[in-house]
RNA sequence: GGUCCUGUGGCCGAGUGGCUAGGCAGUGGUCUGCAAAACCAUCUACAGCGGUUCGAAUCCGCUCGGGACCUCCA
């Protein structure tokens, strides 16, 4: 089953059985977030997918060295010579160090993520911690003539490159292509071509983060820190590199090209990228302002919504979609997928109380290989999803005794779908109900309307119900007694 | 302008040649003092036009619409 598993590689654009270069071992890089500000939703998504990916490779078995790396060099704002980095500048804005800024807003994106419960990497380095590392790798590709100074500055040679390999494999572009897009740019006279790229920068007076090298005071080129520590922690070629969509072209184009001149071999076996959260059917972006903080979600405080949502339902949200797949944010969505994930977590909680019989009436087998079919399909988690679906229906009917299962088959299925509901989906209960005082006050409430109802005191039982709703407790009277459960 | 992706029922969202996706909403039912919830059942699709094929949502062409990248961005 293990070997079954097929990921869609961008390299060729297709579908290919996943081949590890070592033995039930994979080495995985995935571009992390620049640490300048608040990382919003859409960055969530490609984390948060990537952590469904390690998390069903240790499912299937493999080791992972799972590496995502945490961008606070600051990269240019753009590419002309007086580009300023955008630590120093939103330093400057909040009068904060550089350091400072990072060190805020990784914490914050840590805090996020432990909420969308996403497991940490097994390593997260940090572009600063590994200056000499990438001044190395700029020393090896000018020694290789693929690249070349000017004005303390260094940058890739890309149409040298090209001479002897394919730039542009990866975003599917033509060298040419690129070229006569580029014929209105000005300023780069420090580059003998439009389309290279920096690997050193040096400092203007006003940069406040630079590093001594043999070119200039400066810092590393925006690509460059990847290279840099997908080589030092996975080698020179490895299993898998991640990261959104909009970082295909340059970003890793450029990473490809870097390795390639620095190692000699593609860097790289399978490239997989995720797809855009999209607000308004336009992307999530930082600069453009068209974006949600997780924060402003989990609270609702943000007029994009009525309400807010938990983590747990964003994630499963999230997981209704494809990873390739772009994926419009709504009220609406969330709405729906939040049922629907309540729906789910019963019947996983419901299958813990079955009962079992000699034999089965359901084909337990046949619905638990859907799932594995499902996710080595690359990842297919709403198909997935679908299926465990029709498990809760199975549950429903058992728990009805309108169907029976075996000793045997109640078991497989109770140890697959927690595996592949909270392991590898990496859903959790959302518990609400652990405040033991509330707790007591309740128990002792509903004792109270128990006796009012069965005085048949409707009066005094629905004043009860109503204004515990208007509190945001909802009652519910099922055969069993009453439940409650605060809303969420 | 160039490169690539995409258009599925009221909404979200799978599906790459023939067989029910799924969730939410709707409708009918079960349960209930009522309500809510839950459960069961069920309706509404494949942007348009043309082509290939015994057969297409699925392949090809054109038209129209949406998006990503080409400048930092997950």
């Amino acid at each position: 089953m293990q070997n079954q598993l097929k990921i869609y590689n961008t390299l060729t654009g297709e579908k290919e059985v996943f081949q590890s270069i070592l033995e039930n071992q994979v080495g995985m890089y995935v571009c992390g977030p620049t640490v300048y500000s608040d990382v919003h939703l859409g960055n969530c998504r490609t984390f948060i997918s990537f952590d469904m990916i390690y998390r069903y490779l240790l499912h299937l078995g493999y080791k992972v060295r799972y590496v995502r790396n945490i961008t606070d060099a600051g990269h240019l704002e753009n590419d002309a010579d007086e580009g300023e980095d955008k630590i120093s500048k939103k330093a400057r804005l909040e009068s904060l160090e550089p350091m400072e800024i990072v060190q805020k807003y990784t914490t914050g994106f840590h805090e996020i993520m432990a909420k969308f419960n996403a497991l940490p990497p097994s390593i997260e380095p940090t572009a600063t911690g590994h200056i000499i590392e990438q001044i190395e790798i700029v020393q090896e590709i000018i020694n290789k003539g693929l690249a070349y100074e000017s004005n303390g500055s260094v940058y890739f040679d890309v149409e040298t490159y090209n001479q002897e390999n394919d730039y542009g494999t990866l975003s599917k572009r033509k060298i040419e292509d690129l070229i006569s897009g580029t014929r209105d740019l000005d300023g780069q006279s420090e580059k003998r071509s439009p389309l290279d790229f920096a690997l050193w920068k040096k400092a203007s007076p006003s940069h406040i983060m630079r590093w001594p090298s043999p070119w200039s005071l400066g810092f590393p080129g925006w690509h460059l820190e990847c290279t840099a520590m997908s080589h030092k922690y996975l080698g020179a070629q490895f299993d898998i590199h991640g990261g959104g969509m909009d970082l295909k072209f340059p970003h890793h184009e450029c990473e490809i090209a870097q390795a390639k001149s620095f190692t000699g071999t593609n860097p790289v076996n399978y490239w997989m990228h995720t797809n855009m959260l999209t607000l308004n059917g336009k992307k999530m972006s930082k600069s453009t302002g068209n974006n949600l903080l997780p924060d402003e979600l989990f609270s609702g405080d943000t007029t994009l919504l009525e309400k807010g949502f938990h983590p747990m339902v964003a994630r499963f949200f999230m997981m209704q979609a494809h990873y390739r797949s772009e994926l419009d944010f709504s009220f609406e969505a969330l709405t729906a997928s939040e049922k629907g994930f309540h729906k789910l977590m019963q019947g996983v909680k419901d299958l813990e109380l079955l009962s079992t019989k000699e034999a089965s009436t359901e084909d337990v087998d046949g619905l638990i290989s859907s799932f594995y079919a499902a996710m080595n399909d690359d990842f297919n988690t709403p198909v997935l999803i679908a299926q465990l679906f029709e498990a809760v229906t199975i549950i429903n009917k058992v728990k009805d005794g309108k169907s029976s299962l075996s000793k045997d088959d109640l078991n497989n299925l109770k140890s697959t779908m927690n595996a592949l509901v909270f392991d590898v989906l990496g859903l959790n209960y959302i518990d609400v109900s652990d405040d033991s005082k509330l707790s007591s006050a309740m128990e002792i409430i509903l004792e109270l309307r128990k006796n009012a109802r069965e005085n048949k005191n409707w009066e005094i039982s629905d004043l009860i119900r109503d204004k515990l709703n208007e509190a945001g407790i909802a009652v519910k009277d099922g055969k069993d007694g009453t439940s409650w459960s605060v809303n969420s």
